[in-house]
DNA sequence: AGCACGCCGACT
DNA sequence: GTCGGCGTGCTC
């Protein structure tokens, strides 16, 4: 018997299966999925590996290696995921042992160690300070960076007389947490004898026995019985040993907790739109016909009330439901609707979960304890069985995309998963992407709209502020006068507000008022942005930072200038103008800390603080009824990126925002301040037309051929010199020139937009394409060239339908 | 990734 | 004639 594995060696030459002998004793255990440990490469050291397969022959049986070790006693792949982990591989130029890892929980990718083991210790006499490091252990550990330089050469030379050897060591992360339990064993007249010989002081045990009398018979754990009675440790050990009880280990499960109780609610009743959605989904659900939703809704229009209903719907003919969300900022909020429809039915995977908990979530999932699983991009490989429905909410958010490798989008790998289990796939949103809209014209895609918000009627009314206008009259260039009595109003009125600034930090940089000076990164091509809390310089790119200078650093003139406004600076700002509004900022920065976001929205929906003020990270989902006004400082922000996607996002982000306005009964206002009033992104947010939006941006791509006419894939070249990333760049270019289909357009090589990131220079190309097998063989090629490429110091990127061009 | 092989220059 | 630096190829 024979397995195929995928080893944990990440280079294109490994991105294949290689054959292992099983050892008999493995042979009725061994199982395609598995991860097992097996020995690779001249020196066989240990690496893990995923068994792809198994089978009765072989060729070359000789020089075959054993299969060492089987991880798990059930496979962690099932035939579903590993078919989908081979494709995905293929389809985004990415390895597959990086994919399969990707499926799985963090804790299950292996740890490496190595450690010194001695053969003759006697030998070891003559080496005194080899004897010294060993101290009379057997094995020590080994890290060749943290040797000393003198002895390396001495233990290489032991190494090659025998007298000592390198072990290698594969750790399995993935533990299960125990707890202690404890039952009770005897009965009730033997308890109430035992409390009636009891001295009078002994409380805790009097305690413990009036417990143990009423008991269940079955394990609880220690820990609870301790708290609830207020004993200790020794007094149930003291008790076991009487023979008053038994304690145990059991599996327990590491849940995530949100920071309030969720109370189970009720489904609501959907208006008639909501209705001839949830049947054609439904419908679809029980009599399934490989079929794509696209769920286009306003604001508030109640799409999650549909997803749920549906998600009913799947649960009631014994099927289950995958439901992705963008990232953690919505999470809490949307986990706490669809735990209170659900309650323990649900499993939760985003990445503010500890990797425990998220191991633990993922089995509760594999061992098929839950039918519901609600989860950021990641989640859309839950190893659910059976599946009748998978659910992309916001389905045009960029974070469905990951941005490093492998480098796939949560959409495909859904689309395909749905083809797999025959499910319907559903992706909702307010502004879908091109993509997905421009399918749903040509009926690829089955469009169902909301054109209403559930709850009342209008959607809120906006109102644009051109900022060259207000600056000219006004000092104050974040609040137009507009925007400050419209907050005052709703201050005045108890009533809350958003405030949207699409930048971190205190100011964006600093400008010497003499000789134009602005500091730079020392690693990176960017200007820092100014950091007051921490009074430093800080790059949002690799983390660098330094103090705040007092002079220019090149002409030594005191007149240095804040320029641009961050976050930091406007709360700064608020508490001058507005000192009796409490603010709330809420940023990477101040929700760095787990379970930090969940915290400040409940103060916010609390009415703890008057003002939320928010990167785009509170764009999404938030809904808080005493909300009635949105401000948005800045609208163009996202407008200038150098982007095709520009202004797509800024139309959604916009939409996204100021649907956050009067949610419940009372109306809702946006302010928009822009600088950029007449431009079709901005006309078209302010009346929320995404249709209207779609029809023009469709054109514009239309004219410069872009998604969704044409797709692209991005090559991006590092380097630490930019001569040779340019070089590397132009001879990579020139090649897939002469091979690709005349109608594929390559633009560039060209410097990235931020040309050095950490030291190291990046050049890339652009590539647009219809349909190019060409091309895409070079592409596989150029995977294997990668490998001499990273030799040379060259990093190499293969980018499918990018969505990050920096 | 990480190990060994082999080629080359520098040294005993 | 030998040691060790580094570029190159291979790993069931």
């Amino acid at each position: 018997m024979y397995a195929q594995v995928i080893v944990d060696v990440p280079t294109m030459q490994t991105n294949r299966p290689y054959t292992y002998r099983v050892p008999a004793a493995m042979k009725e255990i061994l199982q395609r999925g598995m991860r097992v440990v097996v020995p690779f490469g001249k020196g066989n050291r240990l690496v893990q590996g995923f068994v792809v397969a198994i089978k009765e022959n072989a060729e070359q049986v000789e020089k075959l290696k054993e299969v060492i070790q089987v991880v798990e006693i059930e496979p962690v792949l099932n035939e579903e995921l590993l078919q989908l982990g081979a494709w995905l591989a293929d389809y985004n130029f990415a390895f597959q042992i990086s994919v399969l890892q990707t499926m799985l929980p963090n804790v299950m990718r292996a740890k490496y160690g190595k450690v010194l083991r001695v053969l003759e210790p006697e030998k070891l006499r003559d080496w005194p300070q080899v004897a010294l490091m060993f101290a009379d252990r057997k094995e020590v550990p080994f890290d060749n960076d943290n040797v000393d330089h003198e002895l390396l050469p001495q233990l290489l030379k032991l190494q090659k007389q025998n007298v000592i050897e390198i072990g290698y060591l594969v750790k399995n992360r993935a533990k299960v947490k125990m707890v202690n339990v404890l039952k009770s064993i005897k009965d009730m007249s033997f308890y109430q004898e035992q409390l009636q010989k009891l001295r009078s002081s002994a409380v805790k045990q009097a305690r413990l026995l009036s417990f143990l009398m009423h008991a269940p018979s079955k394990f609880v754990p220690v820990k609870d019985v301790i708290k609830r009675y207020n004993l200790d440790y020794a007094v149930i050990n003291q008790a076991e040993t009487k023979g008053w009880l038994v304690q145990d280990q059991m599996e327990s499960y590491r849940i995530p907790k949100l920071q309030t109780p969720v109370q189970p609610s009720q489904p609501l009743e959907l208006n008639a739109e909501q209705q001839k959605a949830y049947d054609a989904i439904t419908a679809n659900i029980v009599e399934p016909e490989k079929r794509t939703f696209l769920l286009e809704g306003v604001t508030g229009s109640g799409k999650t009330e549909v997803y749920l209903q549906a998600i009913a719907k799947a649960l009631s003919i014994g099927k289950t439901a995958l439901m992705l969300v963008p990232e953690i900022t919505l999470t809490p909020q949307m986990v706490r609707r669809v735990k209170s429809r659900f309650g323990d039915d649900v499993a939760v995977m985003h990445s503010g979960l500890s990797d425990g908990e998220r191991y633990d979530e993922w089995r509760r999932i594999q061992r098929q304890e839950v039918h519901v699983v609600v989860g950021a991009r990641s989640a859309v490989f839950a190893p659910l069985i059976n599946i009748g429905l998978i659910i992309i909410d916001e389905e045009h958010e960029t974070s469905y995309k990951q941005d490093d490798n492998p480098r796939y989008h949560a959409r495909d790998v859904a689309q395909w998963r749905s083809d797999y289990h025959n499910a319907t796939l559903l992706l909702g949103s307010a502004t879908p992407s091109l993509e997905s809209r421009a399918r749903a014209q040509k009926g690829v895609y089955q469009l169902l709209t909301l054109t209403q918000r559930a709850t009342r009627g209008a959607l809120p009314t906006t109102e644009i502020v051109d900022m060259r206008e207000a600056i000219k009259y006004n000092n104050d260039d974040v609040l137009s006068p507009q925007l400050l009595t419209s907050m005052q109003e709703r201050l005045a009125r108890q009533e809350q507000i958003v405030l949207m600034l699409n930048r971190r930090g205190y100011a964006n940089f600093i400008i010497c008022r003499d000789c134009g000076y602005t500091p730079r990164c020392v690693n990176c091509d960017v200007a820092l942005t100014v950091h007051k809390d921490v009074g430093r310089l800080v790059c949002h790119y690799c983390g660098y930072s330094e103090t705040i200078p007092r002079q220019c650093k090149i002409c030594g003139s005191k007149r240095i200038r804040q320029f641009g406004t961050g976050t930091q600076k406007v709360v700064e700002h608020l508490n001058e103008i507005l000192p009796e509004a409490r603010v709330l900022r809420m940023d990477v920065d101040t929700t760095r800390k787990k379970g930090s976001v969940d915290k400040l929205l409940t103060a916010f929906g609390d009415h703890k603080a008057d003002i939320l003020l928010g990167t785009q990270m509170i764009a999404k989902g938030l809904d808080f009824p005493n909300v009635t006004l949105v401000g948005i400082l800045n609208a163009d922000t996202t407008l200038t990126l150098p982007d095709f996607r520009a202004s797509e996002r800024t139309f959604q982000l916009l939409t996204q925002v100021s649907g956050r306005a009067g949610r419940a009964d009372k109306p809702g206002n946006v302010i928009l301040q822009t600088f950029n009033p007449e431009h079709y992104a901005i006309q078209l947010a302010k009346d929320q037309d995404y249709e209207a939006f779609y029809r023009q941006e469709m054109s514009l791509r239309h004219a410069w051929r872009y998604t969704p006419y044409y797709f692209t894939v991005q090559i991006k070249f590092a380097h630490e010199q930019v001569n040779e990333a340019a070089k590397i760049a132009f001879e990579t270019t020139n090649w897939l020139k002469n091979i690709v289909d005349k109608e594929t357009i390559m633009l560039g090589p060209a410097p990235s937009t931020i040309s050095r990131i950490k030291n190291k220079y990046y050049y890339r190309v652009v590539i647009k394409y219809r349909y190019d097998q060409n091309l895409m063989q070079a592409l596989t090629e150029l995977m294997h060239k990668g490998q001499q490429l990273q030799r040379q110091g060259v990093t190499l990127m293969i980018d499918r339908e990018p969505t990050n061009f920096m």
